[in-house]
DNA sequence: CACAGTGTGGAAAGCGCTTTCCTAACAGTG
DNA sequence: CACTGTTAGGAAAGCGCTTTCCACACTGTG
């Protein structure tokens, strides 16, 4: 479609690789030989072509991003982080959600090797270790984001969702609440029974035997199920510790329709600060993940590993902190 | 890094374009070779070059996609459906962000030149005229979703805001309201000013003469010091439409601190249904964008178009429809 | 039996770039 | 003046694929 390289090198009278070297300023031209060059490239309106250089150079400026549904609000500041550091050093990104779909998974990852990626970073746990290994067998860097198996030739990112929690526990136990729940995310999510297991962890030391754990999914709708399900016992919690943002916010609309006052009656603390956390009405208690930093250091952590000779993963670790806002008060 | 396909070949003892035929299912070839060749790709972990592909057929299977922020929750489903679609044909896309910074923009549209897409879909007023031509100019598809101009070699899908429109007035109407106020988007937006302009006829249709209308941007705290503005006059409305669920959401944290009861007292109107309108409380009323649907019918109409051996725009209309929720109520 | 047709595979010419050598011209040095 | 260096640029060999053209071996037909 476009012109060539040549087409050019033969209308400024000069050879196609001083072309190319004019416009990669990968060597010293003379500034006449350079000016005539620009000045047909401008006329031409001609545009390097990227597949042939990539094929040429034998490596690519791609990384990956897998993650799992766009639409979830976690991710859009993960990949604008993720993206930005990687423009910053001048990389491409090519993004992938796998829907949750197991096929779709696989015929991503091909792609990707396909693409001959630099780097992948996964944030989705439905990619698991042997499939993780065909990357490696590829040379292609892996870093795994709070999900997914540590490893020797693997950088992981973890979020220490320890300190937020403590905070939030001690926020709920210095309002005097005696009686919390915790709804929970999917079973079947490392990440999900992480925070499950620091709260329950969390409250039982300090006596507070949180209620039976509520496992929904993350969908908007799952916080509302599982408030329905525990309003209609006889024994109600005055606090409501949720798995993510998204099962707080069902869990507020679910607890409103029944009449229950939010902080009045019942605390309600979430987890990740989405961006909507704070338009919540009450704005939104919860445990701040830094997701923009995530991706920034899911980035870096690719890129310092592919600059070792001797590969080799390293482990990031990110603090979460508790963000007050008002829909926590005193128990009543 | 990988192996080549010079060397399955050998391995298999074919030659190179028989192990291309088998990959891609281009001939036939009969089924004790495929055997064996696909043996060894098994044995080695072959995966072929993308970018070798590409520029052996010359044609890449990319499109591109280009978004302001991707924070902005009125893009992921559009996201979703453009990537949906594609995938389904066996095209690939580029996500690019602008970030509403202009020099960002030109690096991107160069880019996009550069890897040889078929195809873009703007969804960002940050693209003039004169960058899209050099997109035209380069053989590739140009379609503007709801920004941007027109023309001979571009589609445009546009969101027909006055049905949705229509229908708002007339509920608030019916609902008794006389005096509404209109907080628009940002002045500079085409999509905000149609708004604008088609909400402000539509109250005028109907003699309520709407409160002067204030602009304001997209950011989330938009919508709530427009209200701030708006409530300290002693003339106060009794209906609000935003220009955006965005706005909207900071209207109604507004109009709480303020003491204002939704419905009660002001009811709250949004355009979009972001996938947090029903989640707010009360509820959102609010103008529905089949934003998935964006998504799809863009790269259905790129794709359209560049089956046209005399390649010609077309435009495509996308209809919005009143979702009544809990955040308006008959006026007092 | 000659011939066309068909089914299977190889040889080789690119695709548009990068990069390693080379070369020619010129300047500087002893 | 012979030499070494340096500087500006060209020739050409790929990068790893696809695809056209060709060839060979069969089969079936008149």
């Amino acid at each position: 479609m476009g012109h060539t390289m040549r087409e050019v090198a033969k209308r400024a009278g000069v050879s196609p690789a001083t072309v190319s070297r004019v416009l990669n300023k990968t060597r010293y031209i003379s500034v006449e030989t350079q000016r005539r060059v620009l000045e047909v490239v401008r006329q031409l309106k001609y545009f390097k072509n990227v597949h042939a250089r990539r094929l040429a150079t034998g490596r690519s400026d791609l990384f990956g991003l897998v993650i799992s549904e766009i639409a979830n609000p976690y991710f859009p500041e993960v990949i604008r982080g993720f993206q930005a550091a990687a423009w910053d050093r001048g990389f491409d990104v090519i993004l992938c959600n796998t829907q949750y779909d197991q096929a779709r998974t696989k015929s991503i990852l091909r792609k990707l090797i396909e693409s001959d990626v630099r780097g992948v970073a996964v944030m989705t746990s439905s990619i698991d270790k042997a499939t993780a290994s065909e990357l490696i067998d590829a040379g292609i860097g892996v870093v795994f984001c709070n999900v997914g198996p540590a490893g020797k030739l693997v950088s992981t990112i973890s979020i220490d969702y320890q300190r937020g929690i403590e905070q939030a526990i001690e926020h709920i136990v210095g309002l005097g609440h005696r009686r919390a729940a915790v709804i929970a995310g999917p079973g079947d999510n490392r990440t999900a029974i992480t925070i499950k297991d620091a709260l329950v962890a969390g409250l039982k030391k300090r006596n507070l035997n949180p209620f039976p754990v509520i496992n929904s999914n993350y969908r908007v709708d799952a916080g509302a199920s599982a408030v329905r399900a525990m309003l209609s016992t006889t024994d109600k919690p005055t606090a409501i510790f949720c798995g993510s943002d998204l099962i707080a916010l069902g869990a507020m609309s679910a607890l409103e329709e029944a009449g229950a006052g939010i902080p009045e009656d019942i605390s309600v603390i979430g987890i990740d600060d989405i961006s909507f956390a704070f338009l919540a009405r009450p704005p939104l208690t919860t445990i701040r993940v830094p997701r923009e930093r995530v991706g920034t250091t899911a980035f870096e952590a690719l890129d310092r590993m592919l600059k070792l000779k001797r590969r080799k993963g390293a482990d990031y670790y990110l603090e979460t902190e508790l963000v007050v806002r008002r829909s926590t008060a005193t128990a009543r």
